[in-house]
DNA sequence: GCCATTACTTCCTTTTTTGTGTGTACCTCA
DNA sequence: TGAGGTACACACAAAAAAGGAAGTAATGGC
């Protein structure tokens, strides 16, 4: 897990931004290196644990269970276990992850657009 | 500086995943924990490196010169020197900065939304 | 000459995040 | 009997991010 160490000026500096503004709070839950974009699959529909796992491009077994026990822990996914065998889990959005749905769809607008201006002034450069 | 190393693995994910969409080149340019932060406060006015420091609880020195180089490296802020004694350094957002504004407005409503939902839920199951 | 100010830089340590490899319980189907 | 699938867990290693402490150049004011 995150096992993060209480007393450090790391952690302590990011609890207190977290306080300071929703901004960084925001940051502090969605940070994790797959996390947008595990919420972005599950935007339209529910997928289990090895659905996610064929969608995201080289993610481990270990990087999707963390990342999914944090978003879980964090109020974003649900997680609902099936009694089968072999096992079922399904993760689905909560509301609280589906209403950040406007928000990471304007960040890949806006991270769409800026990659393209950058490559743009590469060019000029040439 | 970030200092990556090109040959790991956690780099070429890095970098798949900044190619694989627009949501992860974004948060491959503002994951430091104080850029958002940083962005936000050169919404309203040009900030030098001294004010900036002061509105940034805790940040270091150190820490404030990174992030503002790898801002300005990822074209989100401008840098203009003054030739004076002290010196004088002013930042600002360039347009593609101030192009992000509604998105970390909008990550803030939700993260200040998302937070009193958290804590609701705390104080239902005490 | 000495101190203060500003915007850094350098070297080093600690903390956090990410990745690797292997193992496991359960049942089903061949 | 034995392989295969699912959704993990655990111990460990590598890499990246963050922080700490000290130093620097230039100049103006005392």
């Amino acid at each position: 897990m995150a096992a993060r160490k209480e007393t450090s000026t790391n952690n302590r500096n990011r609890e207190v931004l977290g306080d300071f503004c929703g901004i960084n709070y925001a940051l502090n839950l969605l940070g994790g290196r797959w996390k947008l974009l595990i919420l972005r699959k599950l935007e339209s529909h529910t997928l289990r644990f090895s659905e996610l796992k064929r969608t995201l491009p080289h993610i481990t077994d270990r990087m999707l269970t963390l990342q999914l026990r944090e978003l879980e822990q964090d109020g974003l996914i649900s997680r609902t276990v099936f009694a089968e065998v072999p096992p079922r889990v399904e993760y689905a959005l909560t509301a609280s992850g589906q209403a950040l749905a406007p928000t990471w769809q304007s960040l890949e607008v806006w991270g769409n657009a800026h990659r393209q201006a950058a490559e743009m002034t590469l060019t000029d450069k040439q």
